[in-house]
RNA sequence: GCCGCAUUAGCUCAGUCGGUAGAGCACAUCAUUCGUAAUGAUGGGGUCGGGGGUUCGAAUCCCUCAUGCGGCACCA
């Protein structure tokens, strides 16, 4: 029998007979360990302690207490255990494919009966039963025609798919928790009984296509989230409860921001207060715009067919857009038009007037463009996702070498408006050519190359996303992290050198002859609507104060001091600040809580005292203490503190 | 678009076996003038998402459409 040589982390090296397996290793080492080991890592690849070491290796040998491939094997070995208790109350259910995800598993099943919430408590039952029973995990390699054949007499197509896919070279390892078996890859636990009993929960059901592809069978998934202890497992659903406290449609409905309705699906009804919020931040980025060189302009809601087909839009993006039709009793011809879904044709339209020259370049172009698509209805979702929206959009009309330039301005743009909105914790990443594309690969060398350099140039460092770019042109995405850690794809640049060549824009070249500019299309906040959604949801809808719909609320504790609030909400108002009073006969704790509730973020409470003194007594949201200030200096504070963050 | 679930007063929700609808908050009126997160009393308010069907009778059962929610797919 060959002699191998394992290495331990302490660097220590051990000779072992090849084909040991990490579980005799760990056995070995001390026999603790042997009790306490889950899994091992054998040059860097995670193994199961059953699986036999054939060769020279690193080795470290994990228990209980190392986090990462703990977690790891208790959500995988859960995976099973859950398709096990399906299979066993429902005999007649198909099982596919069950991964490990972020926070817990899901596993999908074919069956014909939907699965329901009070299953998921039947399967939780038996889950623990299995749990308990602490029924030894074994594993064995099969060769490919046993397992293809054992699935076909099972009469389970999925499985007999997913062999078939696996490549040729790649062992087929079967395993079995007690008399359940499962092809899989591994690694898994010892014994069901490894899996703490009370740190995971099954938490909904929902369908998937199998192999994701929507031309195929829709699965049922049920999806669980699991941890290595109980706490974990608590602030894991407390966290989810945090954000559903958070949630925009909640919040929008609380502050009365906003609302939708079915007569308008995918479009939204701004009220008072979210149009204050939405302005504002619309003002905010003209200012950051123009302060960089854009020019404004507004272009046509309504267009016909023929921009589209130029574009390309009408090939590939027909099923998105909303087509409109005039039909012959109000039009001499019937026309067929479309609804914009982006900017990028009318603003060609806009460039192509009149003859550009070199000295026109670059030629930043943004609109506060108003867009429509049609969304498919799954997709909706409050107003992050919708089918009326309205971009920061704007394209820069450039020359190749002026790309890394207009690029980096352009990311230095966006660093200071994220910073000045609060999100100092934001990625780049780069999109790069995918298989089906236009261009030489020259150009892609170049194009790709120049995002890059920009980045760098900007001091900012970028993930590579290969083969993600669009057909046209590589892309930087920025990815902001909110409050709460989630992450939302907002700003993007794509370079674009195919709709001027469609739409025959160019410019004079200081040799004489016409040449195709490049079109940079890009963003800071992608649309509005999203935007205000991330800020809602990140703030928890404790807006900043310029930004806030209603910054100050003056509250009165008796009706003798109204005509001091008055007073107090006209000189506000005068000094720019969005006050109200609140002279109702009521107490003023009532009027805390419903102003605190509402996120004001001021409220000046006003007493015989203040009147006598004149004085406001200030509370700050989220804040018990209180405090008295001479009115004057109340003024002079709050409109610094309403002062958008470019002014300042 | 696909799978599942939901839709009852302005909001959040209850409504058992199919027998003709209820709570809290909000709103209105009255009383109360009060010192930092809900003062009390009284009152008004519903074609039970739309349409169709079964039934003596439908919020409740069936079909269908719409919208929303959770996923999946989509996001040239």
């Amino acid at each position: 029998m060959a002699q191998i040589t394992l290495t331990l982390p302490d660097g220590n090296a051990r000779q072992y007979d090849a084909g040991i397996t990490a579980g005799d290793v760990a056995a070995d080492i001390s026999s603790s360990l042997g009790k306490k080991a889950i899994s091992a890592t054998v040059n860097g690849q995670h193994y199961d302690l059953r699986w036999p070491i054939d060769s020279d290796a690193t080795i470290d040998i994990h228990t209980t207490k190392d986090r990462a491939p703990a977690l790891e094997l208790v959500r995988h070995d859960l995976a099973h255990i859950m398709a096990r208790a399906v299979q066993e109350i429902w005999p007649e259910t198909q099982v596919t494919i069950g991964p490990v995800i972020k926070d817990g598993w899901y596993y999908d099943f074919d069956r014909a009966e939907p699965f329901t919430p009070d299953d998921l408590a039947t399967i939780e039952a038996r889950m623990k039963q299995i749990i308990n029973a602490r029924d030894d995990v074994r594993t064995e390699v099969w060769d490919r025609d046993r397992a293809i054949q054992h699935y076909k007499d099972k009469g389970e197509p999925y499985k007999v798919e997913l062999i078939e896919s696996i490549p040729g070279d790649e062992p087929l390892r079967m395993y079995w928790h007690g008399d359940w078996q499962d092809l899989c890859r591994g690694p898994h636990l010892q014994n069901t009984g490894q899996v703490p009993g009370d740190s995971w929960r099954l938490m909904s059901i929902a369908g998937a296509y199998w192999r994701g592809d929507s031309s195929r069978a829709m699965l049922q998934r049920i999806y669980g989230v699991a941890f290595t202890n109980k706490e974990d497992l608590k602030s894991h659903l407390t966290m989810l409860e945090e954000a559903a406290k958070r949630d925009h449609r909640r919040l929008g409905r609380e502050m009365d921001l906003f609302h939708m309705q079915e007569e308008a699906p995918g479009q939204i009804f701004w009220h008072p207060n979210g149009w204050t919020i939405y302005t504002a931040l619309q003002d905010y980025m003209r200012r950051k715009q123009r302060a960089d060189g854009y020019v404004e302009v507004n272009t046509p809601q309504v267009v016909n067919r023929k921009l589209w087909e130029d574009s390309g839009h009408w090939d590939n993006y027909q099923d998105h857009m909303f087509i409109v039709e005039v039909d012959e009793e109000h039009a001499r011809e019937k026309t067929v038009n479309a609804l914009k879904p982006m900017n990028c044709p009318c603003h060609v339209q806009i460039f192509n007037q009149g003859l550009k020259s070199y000295r026109d370049l670059p030629l930043r172009m943004a609109e506060f463009g108003s867009c429509n698509r049609y969304e498919p209805s799954g997709a909706l979702h409050g107003i992050m996702r919708v089918r009326g929206f309205t971009q920061d959009d704007a394209h820069i009309f450039c020359t190749d070498d002026q790309i890394i330039a207009e690029t980096e301005k352009f990311i230095k743009l966006l660093a200071s408006v994220y910073a000045d909105l609060g999100f100092d914790n934001w990625t780049i990443k780069l999109s790069t050519r995918p298989e089906k594309r236009i261009g030489s690969d020259e150009s892609w060398d170049r194009v790709e190359a120049a995002l890059g350099d920009a980045c760098k140039a900007a001091g900012y460092d970028f993930e590579l996303l290969p083969g993600e770019g669009a057909f046209y042109g590589p892309k930087l995405e920025f990815t902001l992290t909110d409050a709460i850690g989630r992450e939302w794809q907002c700003g993007t640049l794509q370079v674009d050198p195919n709709l001027p060549d469609r739409l025959d824009a160019s410019y004079v070249a200081p040799d004489g002859d016409k040449h195709r500019p490049v079109m940079l299309h890009r963003a800071v906040l992608g649309s509005f609507e999203r935007f205000i959604g991330i800020l809602i949801e990140s703030h928890a809808g404790k807006l900043p104060f310029w930004l806030a719909p209603q910054q100050v609320v003056v509250a009165t504790i008796v009706s003798d001091a109204d005509d001091y609030a008055d007073g107090i909400v006209a000189a506000l108002r005068k000094a720019g600040i969005r006050a109200r009073a609140d002279t109702r006969n009521e107490k003023i704790n009532y009027k805390v809580r419903e102003h605190s509730v509402a996120k004001v973020p001021v409220i000046l409470a006003l007493g015989a005292r203040e009147v006598e003194e004149r004085t406001v007594t200030v509370r700050r949201l989220g804040e018990k203490q209180t405090q008295v200030v001479a009115l004057d200096d109340i003024i002079a504070s709050l409109v610094a503190d309403a002062t958008p963050p470019d002014l300042r």
